[in-house]
DNA sequence: TTAACGATTCGCT
DNA sequence: GCGAATCGTTAAA
């Protein structure tokens, strides 16, 4: 892992980790080019304590890359078709990891276009998770693989302010308001909007 | 083996 | 702003 980020992982779990992600710029160069993306908007998500977390059920075989070291990537299916990715802390061997939801595009710009074709604005090309995951070509084999080579995470300073809200799309207990564990910049256009689960939504009606 | 359910997205209104 | 598509993962039978 590269020695600048690696204070980052200390000791640390993805609820205190998320904001300082805020700013920092994830570079991933595989045969098509490189991509650099700047975070914008995160999401922490714990262990046992977490029901929203898909490390509350305990170790699968997706999830296992949350249970293992920190500076991982964990990438995840959504809906069968999004590649989701995270950042796996895990202070004292506890599962934690921080949802890369947006950020805004600083170098790779042609080949992000390339990999999203019809998107008008640059600053939608990362907005949402499985937005971020198609321009940064996240397959399921970088689940598990740590950073450092091909795959740096190159820390910035703390972001002077950071907006913090519910998750988005987590329908569980401890997955809304109690937990306003979305941590996002603010005046960004990368932003993905806010949106309830589908079940949330319904059971509120 | 089977059924239910999303840490979502995009197109249409 | 709303609703359907879509298929891997998971837990239960």
């Amino acid at each position: 892992m590269p020695s600048s980020a690696a204070g980052l992982f200390d000791g640390r779990d993805a609820l205190s980790a998320a904001p300082l992600l805020l700013g920092a710029v994830l570079r991933r160069t595989d045969a098509d080019g490189t991509v650099a993306v700047r975070l914008t908007e995160v999401e922490a998500y714990l262990g046992a304590q977490d029901p929203g977390s898909h490390a509350f059920r305990g170790p699968t075989p997706r999830n296992a890359p949350m249970f293992g070291p920190p500076g991982a990537l964990y990438v995840y299916l959504s809906y069968g078709i999004h590649r989701c990715g995270n950042i796996v802390f895990s202070p004292d061997g506890e599962p934690s990891a921080v949802l890369l939801r947006a950020g805004e595009v600083v170098e790779g710009v042609d080949l992000a276009r390339r990999r999203r074709p019809g998107v008008r604005a640059d600053a939608h090309l990362a907005r949402g998770p499985g937005n971020l995951g198609t321009v940064m070509g996240w397959s399921l084999d970088d689940s598990g693989r740590m950073l450092g080579g091909d795959l740096q995470l190159l820390p910035s300073a703390p972001a002077d302010r950071v907006l913090q809200s519910p998750r988005t799309g987590v329908a569980l207990p401890g997955g809304g308001a109690e937990h306003p564990w979305r941590f996002h910049l603010p005046g960004e256009q990368s932003v993905s909007p806010y949106r309830a689960s589908a079940r949330r939504r319904a059971s509120a009606r």
